[in-house]
DNA sequence: CCAAAAGTGTTTATACTACACCCATGA
DNA sequence: TCATGGGTGTAGTATAAACACTTTTGG
């Protein structure tokens, strides 16, 4: 503490912008929140930095909390730092998004937080900037689903093509043309055919797809193109 | 102060990652720390954050501060926040990464901080993290020039083609096709072409351009792909 | 046997690559 | 006049888009 006297310490926060997908519509986790300020508004899942741990460990702890889940897709989004951005007091917020399979999620609980899953269509509105860092993952989650495969990480071990582009539409908001979007999904070589199929969606039912878990790993950084001119979505 | 009692108050600091390119190599803009702990090493630019700014505003300061550019490049990285990172105390930064025209930078002085430009090839070991700032930082200017024209900010106003391809090459280490390059970045429609000539590298001159700034800012969001196989080079 | 969704095929346009040649000029 | 880098052209290939048809099966 010898060298850095003089200097302001800051409250340190995590905020986690949580999405899933209910194979209609994309989907984010929220909670009221529980103590004041702004108590009982709507809010993303959040909690303060502590001394011992990093801010990945802060918010996976964060998400386990609300979720139950461990291992899942988290990755940094940005700092928000407004400074009047928490009116109590100056904090700086490091939002992280996350995404989940909504069905392992239904199988937790979390009514300690009065959780609820919000189509990103209808949400309500949230508390301080919470806003904008939904807007910002939104955005992000757009990109980077254009280029890379993580869109996967929404879906259940096991599922469908019609299922997949349902969620791609979702996410983007359009429709595509199923047999291009076929054709590109099964030329990345990333899905294996199980035997079994879906019959929920149609009398033909389609048969359920699983990640190749290797491939998938290599492929996470490979440029991919599902998504037809994806800069219009930016 | 009445609701965030018994949380840990954490200083926070900005690193800047500045590139500039010298017509050869792509560099960096290093400096010997001038206080403990780690004194005289090689350090990225920082600075701590002010109770009263904004990250965005601190890193601008501490760009200005070394170099006395404003309105440049900068763009939010990532937070690095291993609870060991800064030795003194525990200490979360926010690396930001710069392009700057290295020429506009050479008419500035610095010594205070005994600055230097150091290829990206042969630069000094950093202290704390700060390599790894630099390596991520090299890994998103890479990725993100790959599918967005920000290199030219690294260029003065005026620019050749031969010089704009070196830039290319000296980013990613590899050298590009210049018949296909030329024809990629004319059809950009970015480019304007000047009357006069750049004789410095050759007999004949190579034409100067200037960018078309309303088309420059429009196509900021644009996937444009002068780079073949990017994946290579992630 | 028919409606409705799943799955496969074909043609066409576009974009990228790999290559070769001409141009301008100072020495 | 020739060596050097600058600039333009073209043919072949790969990729993506736009389109149509067949398959399956519960009702």
């Amino acid at each position: 503490m010898k060298h850095y006297l003089g200097q302001t310490r800051i409250l340190v926060a995590v905020d986690c912008i949580i999405f899933g997908f209910d194979g209609q519509d994309l989907k984010l986790l929220l909670i009221k929140r529980g103590f004041e300020p702004e108590k009982d508004k709507w809010s993303l899942m959040g909690g303060f930095l502590k001394g011992s741990e990093t801010l990945d460990q802060a918010a996976n702890r964060v998400l386990k909390q609300l979720t139950g889940l461990e291992d899942v897709y988290l990755e940094q989004l940005h700092v928000f730092s407004d400074v009047t951005r928490d009116p109590e007091e100056r904090t700086v917020s490091v939002a992280y998004f996350a995404l989940i399979d909504i069905h392992q999620y239904e199988t937790q609980l979390s009514e300690d937080y009065h959780a609820e899953w919000f189509p990103l269509t209808s949400k309500p509105r949230l508390i301080f900037d919470h806003d904008d860092m939904v807007r910002m993952a939104q955005k992000q989650l757009r990109y980077k689903a254009a280029l890379h495969p993580i869109l996967f990480e929404l879906l259940p071990q096991r599922f469908t093509i019609p299922h997949l582009q349902n969620m791609y539409e979702g996410v983007y908001e359009t429709n595509f043309d199923s047999r291009n979007f076929t054709r590109k999904l099964l030329s990345t070589g990333l899905l294996v055919r199980q035997n079994g199929k879906d019959k929920s969606g149609s009398k033909k039912g389609a048969f359920y797809y699983k990640l190749d878990k290797r491939k998938y790993k290599v492929k996470q950084d490979a440029f991919l193109n599902l998504v037809p001119k994806p800069d219009k979505f930016l």
